[in-house]
DNA sequence: TGTCACTGGTTACAACTGCAACGACATGAT
DNA sequence: ATCATGTCGTTGCAGTTGTAACCAGTGACA
C-alpha cells in the first residue's frame, strides 16, 4: 500500500482559509454592490478594467483582462450594452474586431460603486491583517500565480 | 468631489492575488481530477466532508461543511447517488431528515483521487510558499473568517 | 387534541455557464 | 487572384446555479 499521501498540514489549512474567504468575501461583497448599487460583481469587474484601460478594450482583451472566457465577456458586454454602461464600436484597424467602450452613466457607475467596493475590501479583508501579513500574502500568492502561468508551456522551475 | 477612495494599494494588490489564485488553481486542480479519475472537484468535496465525518452526515450538516447551499447538496447528491458513490437513507430520528452516505465505491474513489488532489495543492501551491509566508496566510486568512462569521449579527470587533 | 410557527429537504423556474460549432475577416503561400 | 489556415466574436445547446415556493414532519402551547 502507498503510504497516506503526505501534505504539510500548515500548507492544507491555507489552502482551505483562502477557499473560505474567497467564497465569503466575493458573496458579501456582491450582495453589498447589488443592494446599495444595483451593480453585479462581474459587471463591476468589467467596469474598473476599462477604466483602467483608458475606456476601451477589445473584446478579447477585456477576457484577459478579467477572469472571464470569451464567451463570457461577449454576454455580459450585451447585458451591460442594453443597462447603458458599455456600448460597442467596431475595431477600424480589424473588421473582425469589437471595442467595448465606457460610456458616462457607466464612468458614473463606476465612481459610486467603487467607493463602496474599496471600503468593503478595506473593511472586511485589509483591517483584520497586519502589514506584514499582507505583504507575505501578496509576494507569496504572485509568486504561485507566477509560477502557474509559467508551467502552462514548460517544465515548472524550481523554487531557490 | 468625494476624496477619491483610499485603500493601501497592497491591500488590494494582495487581495487581487487570492482572487487569480483560486480562479487558477481550482480550474486547473478540477481539469486534473476529472481527466485522472472523472470526478468533478465539487464530488470531491462531498466525498471528503463525509469521509471525515465518519461516512454519513445529514444533509445540512453537509451543506455547513462544504461551501455549498443546501439546494446544492440536493442535486449534487442525486447525481452522486445515481453514479454510486454515496446513498440516501431516512434519518431515523427525524421523520424529516436524510443521511447522505458514503459507499464503499466512494471510499474507492475517495482514496484515489485524494492522492492526486494533495499533490496537485503541493505542486500547485505550497511547493511555491516558504514556510512563514504559509503561515501567515493560513493565521491571516483564518482570523479574516472569525471576523466575518462573528459579525454576521454583531458588529465587528476591532483588531487589537 | 388541534393548531400554529418553524425546520429539513426538495423542486420549479429563470438566469447563467462552458463547450463546440459557426460566420466574418485577416494573413500567408502559391 | 485564390486558397488554406488561423483569429475574433457570437451563438446553440446542454448542463449548472440561485431564488422562491413547496410539502412533510416537528415542537410548543392552549
Amino acid at each position: 500500500m502507498a503510504t497516506v499521501p503526505v501534505i504539510d498540514p500548515d500548507v492544507m489549512d491555507a489552502w482551505h482559509a483562502l477557499l473560505v474567504v474567497h467564497h465569503r468575501l466575493t458573496g458579501a461583497m456582491d450582495d453589498e454592490l447589488r443592494s446599495a448599487h444595483g451593480l453585479r460583481l462581474d459587471w463591476y469587474d468589467v467596469l474598473v478594467q476599462l477604466s483602467e484601460a483608458g475606456g476601451r478594450l477589445r473584446m478579447s482583451e477585456l477576457a484577459d483582462a478579467t477572469l472571464f472566457s470569451r464567451t463570457d465577456c461577449t454576454r455580459i458586454v450585451d447585458r451591460m450594452e442594453a443597462a447603458g454602461h458599455v456600448e460597442r464600436q467596431p475595431a477600424e484597424e480589424d473588421g473582425r474586431g469589437v471595442y467595448a467602450v465606457l460610456t458616462p452613466a457607466g464612468r458614473a457607475m463606476l465612481r459610486r460603486a467603487s467607493a463602496t467596493h474599496m471600503e468593503s475590501i478595506r473593511r472586511r479583508f485589509g483591517d483584520h491583517l497586519h502589514p506584514d501579513e499582507v505583504r507575505a500574502i501578496a509576494v507569496g500568492l504572485r509568486r504561485v500565480i507566477a509560477v502557474d502561468t509559467g508551467s502552462r508551456s514548460e517544465p515548472s522551475p524550481t523554487l531557490t
